[in-house]
DNA sequence: GTCTATACCCCGATAGAC
DNA sequence: GTCTATCGGGGTATAGAC
């Protein structure tokens, strides 16, 4: 065991993202101050620009690990024949994702998309992703409602997490209800 | 007509929501800075506190006649026998709502959710008024997937705005569209 | 390598002059 | 009805203590 009076920099650092992931999800991203994250944790904010360039790497950091998991599934997806087992195959793991990676997370992007627009991290943001992903679910060919279907299913995994909170049910009993509901969009 | 070198109180006021909806909307409301707002239009950022008491003011004002057309459906809502014919009844006027509204409007609330479920103009906030209507499409023992089907048909019309954004079709074609997709969710 | 002190400029908001 | 001046607090940058 390491003394206690002392603070691996590793260790400092998680507890910052721990706080501000809190932070960030319960009052938004925006009017989350660098200051409450920092008084939370006993330190100053010059602190956490030690650990973080600044407040969007600290967001991006919370988001790495779950975008390279979106990005795994883009490029598997990518290099699938399309058609409807295809289009099964994404809403399940997508699915499946949204529950592994935690429901805190997507809450978290959802209830601050519009920050989360403008940022970059790695390949290209994740309105780009959410492309990525539509283009593997939809024929470019396909009428207007078919494409918009496509989408309106991806988001109804996400959404579900969102509109069904106060239903008093488990995240997992939301989460398999929103497949359901995702597959049904979908016709499959 | 007036003279053109003096501005009423009215205009002014006028041409300060205009531009406000305008960068609310491109660059969100937090991102946004009362002095922006002032440097568009010619004056300083005083002069703005002058014709709202404060930012969220601005944003309020906005709203209140969309608002005042939800709390309009509600109450209909709420006087009405349930049923299906009442979910029916109820997408439609709500998609109408939409379409008529005016898409920049619903655009504007979807890409600052956030901000906004912390206002309360009138009655009891956007987050509590969507209650309502959920309560008024949903029978209070319907199982958990039934209660999800009604709240994402909702959403569905708001969500479509956003994610069919880059089809390639007028607005008035995704509303259809979405309502389409809206009453097949609540399989009617 | 880890953190504090301090200073910068922009933010929303207010007071008071014109 | 609009301005200037000012306030506390926000994100950010850096110098330097340990």
């Amino acid at each position: 065991m390491a003394g206690a009076g002392r603070r691996s920099g590793q260790d400092t650092k998680a507890r910052i993202q721990e706080v501000a992931l809190d932070l960030f999800t319960e009052r938004g991203y925006e009017a989350t101050s660098m200051r409450e994250i920092a008084e939370r944790l006993g330190i100053t904010k010059a602190a956490l620009y030690y650990h973080f360039t600044n407040k969007e790497d600290i967001v991006v950091s919370l988001l790495s690990r779950q975008l390279a998991a979106v990005d795994e599934l883009i490029d598997w997806a990518g290099k699938q024949p399309r058609g409807p087992e295809l289009r099964r195959e994404v809403i399940e793991r997508w699915s499946a994702l949204t529950a592994r990676q935690g429901v805190r997370m997507f809450r978290f992007a959802m209830a601050n998309q519009h920050t989360l627009r403008e940022l970059k991290p790695g390949r290209e943001g994740m309105f780009q992703r959410f492309q990525l992903l539509f283009d593997a679910v939809t024929d470019p060919d396909a009428p207007l409602e078919e494409k918009l279907r496509a989408r309106l299913a991806l988001l109804t995994v996400q959404m579900s997490m969102i509109a069904g909170r106060d239903l008093d049910a488990t995240d997992e009993e939301l989460a398999e209800a929103a497949r359901k509901l995702s597959l049904e969009l979908l016709r499959l």
